[in-house]
DNA sequence: CCAACAATAT
DNA sequence: CATATTGTTG
């Protein structure tokens, strides 16, 4: 596969916005109660340099916090950012009522439901095209992603709605809105209907099985670098939903790890159902992309429930 | 055994 | 409806 290039390089160029714009970032996905626990307000000592060494390696969030007074700060602390209340943020999974927090052991722990954002999106559309509908597979998409805290599962669910999605697309767009027996199915994107999908434009290749050179060409693939590499304070990844009331930490300090450790990446290759992935590095420095939330940066802005299509 | 996928559950 | 979870298969 990585003789029989042609030129889907150039196509590539043509459609992508820039490759830098997935390049580069490892998201991070902060988890609500962390952030909480973590008194995410605004910080009175103008301490906006809040560097903090970005370590490598997805570590997974974990939700609960020790309420342990003298806990630690916790290495693995995520860089909190200011999130915009733009739209998708915690909302309030309504928990709560009383004060009747549960200060169970809440064992059985579970992870937060993730919120695929227009951008947490972006990032998978653009990755499942990068790597071409036949790599597109949850770990690889996972891995390119780079997003912290994105396990396997959620881009496999993903996924799994995202290929129904172009799957309805292909009918509409060769059979036209009336299509076949679908009725309602009038809109070719309806916002309302594809909300999430509907930011991003599909590549045209989605939409068949053989002309697309998938190739594996170089990816954009930014495992965790080094410490010192650390963009904080861009747009949210994700979101997370507050789910269960967090509070009652263990004393005992023992949760069990969804994800402990996860087999350090670079396991793409051949084999596992996976294509050859090239992680190839480039020496960008470290870019940004992200960004969007102008909600109420602005201050005239308002709401806007869903993220303008603008962004590519 | 792990990963992808499909089906089902919340 | 959007995700998560589970079951099955490769």
């Amino acid at each position: 596969m990585r003789e029989e290039d042609s030129n889907w390089f150039s196509r590539w160029e043509e459609e992508f916005p820039s490759p830098e714009e997935l390049m580069p970032l490892s998201q991070t996905l902060i988890t609500p109660d962390l952030a909480m626990a973590f008194d995410i307000r605004n910080p009175h000592t103008t301490n906006t340099a809040q560097q903090q060494h970005h370590q490598h390696q997805q570590q997974p969030q974990q939700q609960q916090q020790p309420s342990n007074p003298s806990s630690l700060p916790n290495p693995l602390q995520q860089q909190q950012q200011q999130q915009q209340p733009t739209s998708a943020e915690f909302a309030d999974s309504g928990e709560l009522g009383s004060g009747t927090a549960g200060e169970e052991p809440a064992r059985t722990l579970k992870r937060p439901r993730l919120v695929w954002t227009p951008q947490l999106h972006k990032r998978f559309v653009d990755a499942v095209a990068h790597l071409g509908i036949k790599n597109a597979v949850p770990k690889t998409i996972m891995q390119l992603m780079s997003v912290d805290g994105l396990t396997r599962e959620n881009v496999a669910s993903h996924l799994q709605k995202y290929r129904l999605y172009l799957k309805r697309m292909q009918g509409i767009s060769a059979a036209g809105p009336g299509g076949p027996g679908g009725g309602a199915s009038g809109a070719v994107a309806d916002p309302a209907t594809d909300h999430l999908f509907a930011s991003s434009p599909v590549p045209a290749h989605f939409l068949h099985p053989a002309a697309r050179p998938n190739s594996d060409h170089f990816l954009p693939f930014v495992p965790a670098l080094h410490p010192h590499q650390q963009q904080q304070q861009m747009a949210a990844a994700a979101q997370y939903h507050r789910q269960v009331g967090h509070f009652g930490s263990p004393p005992n300090g023992h949760f069990e790890n969804p994800f402990m450790s996860r087999p350090n990446l670079q396991r793409m290759g051949g084999g596992g159902g996976g294509g050859p992935v090239h992680n190839n590095h480039h020496p960008v420095s470290g870019y940004v992309e992200d960004m969007e939330s102008a909600n109420a940066a602005s201050g005239g802005r308002k709401v806007l429930t869903l993220f303008p299509t603008g962004d590519d």
